[in-house]
RNA sequence: CGGGGUGUAGCGUAGUCCGGUCAUCGCGCAUGGUUUGGGACCAUGAGGUCGCAGGUUCGAAUCCUGCCACCCCGACCA
């Protein structure tokens, strides 16, 4: 653990790779493209969608949970929808296996053929539109507020664990509202709970913005999101936020009585984050000792490590350790008091490093004597050596520091590179150097797909706190009023 | 789906060009003992269809053919 493990800077996606393996987050699984989540990882997992399930609720939204298959004709049925994903669908056609007649195992049994083929979600906004017709009568019945944990399969070409998998789980909000405003100002209120969640959860600063048409969700009148700079310089779209317009309610004729009695169809939004985020969460923080955790999402924030020659003075330090423990979860936070004797310290500290584990309390003999211990912060290395008297506090503010302290790292790390150019050559040369780069487009998806050919950076969003400042557009010279976030991108 | 690469014990590997005590070493694992303030040490032991299937040969991890899986780089995408 944690040896023969790659820097940064000899091979960042190596480092990844190793990085979520040898931390425990999740492995390979015999499906090609799917992973297994390891309990460490799962657990993150379980901590964000603790905190973002609780904002969906705050934010007047419920859960609830619509089918895994979806009738291939409810594809059709939105035009740009059905282009934007039936390249990566998986299709179930048969319900039914038996044993080959040679002996070699089980086939398809070609009786069994499905009448209508059905399609994996890749998303779900079909089946719910469809649901959502019989729901929706009147403005009473408005809006609809829905939320789904669910997983998805997008039969990706090439996949990493965590940032593009085969499978992934992901919540899915779907809302219907009277009004086109309402339903804009629902996207934009989820794309804020994401921003917060972030950027206060993850400790991970996000720019906000809007995507261009070419980078929009197929079927989609406008797509907000969040970017995030990770370590290497690439962008990573952490979330989005989707107006559906009335596009799904006209495909699936969801349609209501307004209060003037007259019909029209419901506005739509749409909106979700992924096990992707563990991936951004990864990238955000660590280093090349291994998994940094912001505490706020770590599954232990603080672990305890005796230090002892004998058994008596190993009673000794769990009376001691017990208490502190319990003290610190009064104060809810996730201790870990590991007093294993299959391992020696050594050999416990290197692990919860690697691990992310924020802060480590370690005590011996020569503590209990001075009424000390030994705390070492994860995301700066240092240690110290406090009382036991007024620990836990101290260790609450630890801890608050350490969140902090991620936070505003990742946030120098991303002005610092970030970039304002004017010339295409100067926009070439940092873009290698990598970074979010601010510069000027004509608003074409021409010059947008010519710089992306040619350079491999895509327009990450225009964002939304822009202030206009009229240039020319890097490729054509052509005139623009705003500059755009340009990346290479995950 | 195109280009490149790799498959030998749970993991990482030597050996493959040049076929013949070659199945190597390290980590990990098990047992016993000594240890324990930054990944302990000694001893003993268990563990392998050398990716799979054919073929060549007296003999194949090694040569030939086909297949499969995974990784990296592209095109596509959250």
């Amino acid at each position: 653990m944690g040896k023969d493990f790659p820097t940064r800077a000899e091979n960042y996606s190596q480092w990844y790779q190793d990085l979520v393996i040898k931390a425990d987050l999740a492995e390979n699984s015999a499906v090609r493209g799917c992973m297994v989540i390891k309990p460490y990882g799962y657990a993150i997992w379980e901590k964000m969608q603790a905190i973002l399930d609780k904002k969906f609720k705050d934010t007047g939204h419920s859960n609830a949970y619509f089918p895994l298959f979806i009738p291939k004709s409810f594809f059709s049925k939105e035009a740009s929808h059905v282009e934007g994903f039936a390249k990566e669908c998986a299709i179930v056609t048969h319900y039914r296996l038996r044993n080959a007649k040679d002996g070699s195992g089980v086939e398809v049994d070609p009786d069994a053929k499905l009448e209508e083929e059905l399609i994996i979600r890749p998303t779900s906004e079909t089946i719910i539109w469809h649901t959502y017709r019989g729901w929706i009568q009147s403005y009473r019945d408005l809006p609809l507020l829905i939320n789904q944990w669910a997983n998805v399969v997008r039969w990706e070409m090439r996949t990493r664990l965590f940032l593009r998998t085969a499978e992934f789980l992901w919540q899915e909000g779907h809302t219907a509202h009277a009004t086109s405003e309402e339903a804009i100002e629902e996207t934009k209120r989820m794309l804020d709970v994401y921003t917060d969640f972030a950027e206060n959860s993850m400790a991970m600063p996000v720019l906000k913005g809007v995507k261009t048409a070419s980078e929009r969700f197929a079927g989609a009148l406008d797509t907000y999101c969040i970017e995030a700079l990770m370590q290497d310089g690439k962008a990573l779209q952490a979330g989005t936020s989707h107006f559906l317009g009335q596009n799904f309610a006209k495909a699936f004729d969801v349609k209501f009585t307004n209060k003037e009695g007259k019909q029209d169809f419901v506005w739509a939004t749409s909106w979700g984050v992924s096990t992707r985020l563990m991936g951004a969460l990864i990238m955000a923080h660590s280093d090349d000792e291994g998994l940094v955790l912001p505490p706020k999402l770590a599954p232990i924030q603080v672990v305890i490590v005796p230090i002892y020659k004998n058994e008596e003075q190993l009673n000794a330090l769990n009376a001691v350790a017990d208490k502190i423990s319990a003290e610190l979860r009064e104060k809810g936070i996730s201790v870990k008091y590991d007093n294993r004797d299959t391992h020696k310290p050594g050999w416990k500290f290197a692990e919860y490093e690697f691990k992310g584990v924020p802060v480590r309390i370690a005590i011996g003999p020569r503590d209990l004597e001075n009424g000390t211990v030994e705390v070492a912060r994860r995301d700066t290395k240092e240690k110290s050596v406090m009382q036991i008297t007024d620990l836990t506090l101290k260790i609450v503010h630890l801890l608050d520091h350490i969140q902090d302290n991620l936070y505003r790292k990742a946030l120098t790390f991303r002005d610092d590179n970030t970039h304002r150019v004017d010339t295409y050559e100067e926009f070439k040369k940092k873009l290698d150097e990598g970074g979010f780069i601010l510069a000027h487009w004509d608003g074409t998806a021409e010059t947008e797909q010519k710089i992306k050919e040619e350079t491999k950076a895509t327009i990450r969003c225009i964002p939304l706190n822009s202030k206009k400042e009229s240039g020319k557009c890097i490729k054509t010279g052509n005139p623009s009023e705003m500059r755009v976030v340009f990346a290479r991108a995950y």
